[in-house]
DNA sequence: ACTTATCCATACATTGTTGAATGTAAAAGA
DNA sequence: TCTTTTACATTCAACAATGTATGGATAAGT
């Protein structure tokens, strides 16, 4: 056929990873064969393996879409005075995480990368979530003990327990969202649940 | 070769069993090959298609051994005075759990469950663990919903919100513990977690 | 205008896995 | 003791998926 312009090439990869995203989703990514990609997306093997090496690639490419590092969420709300109100800043932080997992393109890789594959050539799912699970702990043992420093955290709550807490409490949530979308909206449920605990974890007197 | 006798081809099963429990867990359900089964387990394929139809068959075999729903864990106790004291039979439910899952076959199982493998043939994973929640979840509203009649929960927190957050948190701790299990101990930080989590959810007057 | 590199389709060789068919020797049953 | 069934091993056909090699047409560079 005809090569395409630098334009056309851009979007059939786009095209691509969104095909990837559709059926790795719908049949699991090793049930998945590479044909099955390209037809879905109007293409043939010769395409896929223009853009991408083979599967563990083009797994790679789809995921480096979706990187959302917990910094980076508090980062963005740009408020200085969360210095003084970690407590807050964690909650503004998760947030607008589950407003982001709400974008189809995010819930999808995401339920890809948890519930959709194993490993598979040079790619381990598992470490990919350790890395993503330690960040969050260090950040939150951060936040946690910087609110414990300022007597924000109730008493005999190390900031340790409570890190733990609230992230096994956050994992646990995030899996069951993943798992079935439908059942409920993870902003909705996940704002009762982070308010009531952080409300449980606070000190009583001010908060 | 020579027939066995009826002990013996028992064993035999036993040892397809195990010896899928192991490579399944190291390079996942769909990576591995039957006769990467058999050979492991020092037979060929010959065997498996004997004792199993097929994967999918081995599978369920694989997972009939470990079935461990909540209501058992709360019968097993066999304490009556639970029933004044709903927030402790929770407690005691958890931990039976927690011992059960740091037994090497359960935990195995569990994590090749939730962490190797996809769906593949009449076989779908996520809807058993949607049916693990669910039944997890429906127990937990009933005992919190126990202790919220009988004034043992703060005020304010309502059973259902009460149910979710200590789902929500037990399953990240299950998740996080299943994906390396050799970082922590599971009967240690599980026991910590809940507790802190029953101290806080409990009405602060008794307990 | 000419060349070259790009973008993608098609065809082919190779491999791995499955399921079933067949073989077989001993245990169970009569 | 004789037959039948059991509990496997071995072999074979068929397919599905991968990776590569090749071809072709045009956009991009000069």
């Amino acid at each position: 056929m005809a090569r395409r312009t630098k334009a056309e090439a851009a979007a059939t990869r786009e095209a691509l990873l969104d095909a990837a995203e559709e059926v790795f989703l719908e049949k699991g990514v090793a049930r998945t064969s590479l044909e099955q990609i390209a037809r879905h997306a109007d293409m043939t093997r010769g395409a896929l393996y223009w853009h991408f090496r083979n599967k563990a690639d083009l797994f790679q490419a789809m995921l480096q879409r979706v990187r959302m590092p917990f910094q980076e969420l508090v980062e963005e709300i740009g408020d200085p005075s969360l210095v003084e109100r970690p407590l807050e800043a964690i909650r503004l932080a998760c947030l607008k995480g589950f407003e982001r997992l709400e974008q189809p393109r995010y819930r999808r890789v995401h339920a890809i990368l948890i519930h959709h594959c194993e490993v598979f050539g040079d790619i381990d799912p598992l470490a990919m979530q350790n890395e993503m699970a330690d960040e969050a702990c260090g950040a939150l043992i951060d936040y946690f003990g910087c609110a414990a420093r300022l007597g924000h955290l109730r008493a005999g709550l190390s900031p340790e327990v409570a890190a733990e807490l609230t992230q096994a409490m956050l994992g646990g949530l995030f899996h069951d969202w993943l798992r079935n979308h439908e059942r409920f909206s993870i902003l909705e449920r996940g704002t009762v649940l982070l308010d009531t605990q952080l409300e449980l974890m606070g000190a009583s007197s001010s908060e």
